[in-house]
DNA sequence: TGAGGGCATAAGCTGGGGTTATGTGCAGGG
DNA sequence: CCCTGCACATAACCCCAGCTTATGCCCTCA
């Protein structure tokens, strides 16, 4: 029992008190007393005292100051409390994900989108809408642009959503977006440092790091690269975006993937986005419905949540 | 006990599994089987089988399809594990600031950083440091420009990060980005749907939600406004950046604010930038050191991974 | 000075998540 | 053809984190 914790990653869940703790600190924080919150959260005072001290013993941090007149966040609980809202958030978008995924055939709303859509834009217009409209139960099917112009003709689902160059047919839709593929590499990388812009013959000249072939981005890289010699053989092919974005970090090599993908990367520079001359990697993000049936209702209310995304 | 469920927030703890759960999801994801994911997460197959059963339960979805060579993830499996990561990495961020938070004297590593910086950027650094070189015991102290270089001066802290026009007298530094405060308003106000771009003087005579007078944001703004006939009385003034980004949510009146502090917003679209014309926002952002004595060691290993941030 | 708001402490209960032990189903080699 | 290996499931039991109720202390304010 000693010689095999192989790999000793000890669990973040023993270091970060759990999303119970973490939106008790929020209230704390948003009343300014341990039982104002405890009452928001639905639980007594003495198990919210007991929780912040223990998440202070396990944080070896004073987070709030206690006094007779209720309780303020010290300094280092003020910036503790901004990390937490982060998580609680992510929490959230988790949530208003999971809860449309189970979805069931009796929801208000039923929503078809691809992929890319549904993983980093629908959990937060989910969220959006559940704060204008609460009580909207959504349900979600993610699977490609045939998929979901299936499930709108079938009349399995009353408002998708697609990116790619063109409206499947069958289909009106509505521009609601871009989405730009763009050139990421390792800070470390050399493309990092250059002062000039790259030029697509010499995006298309370097192995990448890439999705496999038939994925959605690589098809509209292709396309954009066929008249600049073509892409060259990838270094590597993966089957997840995550898998890529963990490749071109660590291995010496860059990639190209939506900007959706790696907004976080980029801001906290485990990326960098390489700029390219003369090349248009847009593509349109797209809402869609059977041909002839406006959005109504509910889903007319999400439509109006999504326009003008990025 | 039926009459005081006032904010009926049924605990999001209730809903999402919790970050053990998320983590050994992941683990299954990249490993293909349960027993795998058990051993690497240092808990036994049986253990980890009941735990991705009662998130399953939880969620109402399916998320492993098990056969007797493996497990693989659903099509909703895969879309919950891409949302479990974001959660896990807010997580992480939480960790590393909050390990950091905790640091005692004898870190190899002790960093001076102002709010928002310590806030949106460090944890982020950290995690990076972490990766690149571990067991490098990191701690932070978090105050304004004045308490920084204080820390540095006094031999407190080998390390300084501060935003604003000028570098502390006594200390060099280095810029390591750019923040640029930004003009965001809610996709419902007016401003969203501006074909021309905002003048520095409509701006200037518009009533803002801001922080309260004192606080960094609010003096860039005060200076970059005082030649187009000042800062019009604030619709509202707030405490912490958080409150004011709900107002700006909720209440019709747009704000100023650290592109670091909204880009969550912007992509989700809860907020919106509006663009302005003849108005020069930024703030650099810097690393800073007593004059003479330039990082060595892990100061310079932390420095070497802030450069260039955007 | 008494009342009330706010936090802490104590004692006891419960359930979720862990462990060990064991069973079932499928694949592939001798 | 059967046996071994691997992967997952089930069962029985244990432990502790977090909850509750009950109570006490401290400070402020009418």
């Amino acid at each position: 029992m000693s010689a095999e914790d192989e790999s000793v990653a000890v669990s973040l869940a023993h270091r970060v008190p759990d999303l119970g703790a973490l939106e008790l600190l929020l209230a704390v924080a948003r009343l300014g007393s341990l039982g104002r919150a405890a009452r928001a959260r639905g639980i007594t005072q003495p198990a919210a005292s007991s929780r912040i001290r223990s998440m202070e013993r396990q944080l070896g941090v004073a987070l709030v100051e206690r006094s007779p007149r209720g309780s303020r966040l010290t300094d280092a609980g003020a910036l503790v409390t901004d990390w937490a809202r982060r998580v609680v958030e992510a929490a959230e978008a988790f949530d208003a994900g999971a809860q449309a995924l189970r979805g069931r055939r009796d929801s208000r709303l039923r929503v078809a989108a691809s992929m890319t859509i549904a993983e980093y834009l629908l959990p937060g217009w989910l969220i959006a809408l559940r704060a204008q409209r609460p009580g909207t139960a959504v349900s979600l099917l993610a699977g490609n642009s045939s998929v979901v112009a299936e499930r709108l003709l079938g009349g399995a689902a009353d408002l998708g959503f697609v990116e790619g160059l063109e409206v499947p047919a069958g289909l009106d839709g509505t521009v609601i977006g871009q989405d730009r593929l763009i050139v990421v590499a390792a800070p470390s990388h050399p493309w990092s440092r250059r002062r000039t812009e790259l030029t697509a013959a010499e995006l298309a000249a370097t192995p990448l790091i890439l999705r496999e072939r038939g994925s959605g981005t690589r098809q509209v890289l292709d396309a954009a690269l066929a008249r600049h010699g073509g892409l060259a053989e990838p270094l590597l092919e993966l089957a997840s975006t995550t898998a890529v974005k963990a490749a071109v970090v660590s291995e010496a090599a860059p990639s190209v993937l939506s900007e959706l993908a790696v907004g976080e990367e980029l801001t906290a520079r485990r990326l960098v986005e390489i700029p390219v001359r003369g090349l248009r990697l847009g593509r349109e993000l797209r809402a869609v419905w059977p041909t002839g049936q406006r959005p109504a209702g509910p889903a007319r209310d999400l439509l109006g949540l999504t326009r003008g995304t990025p």
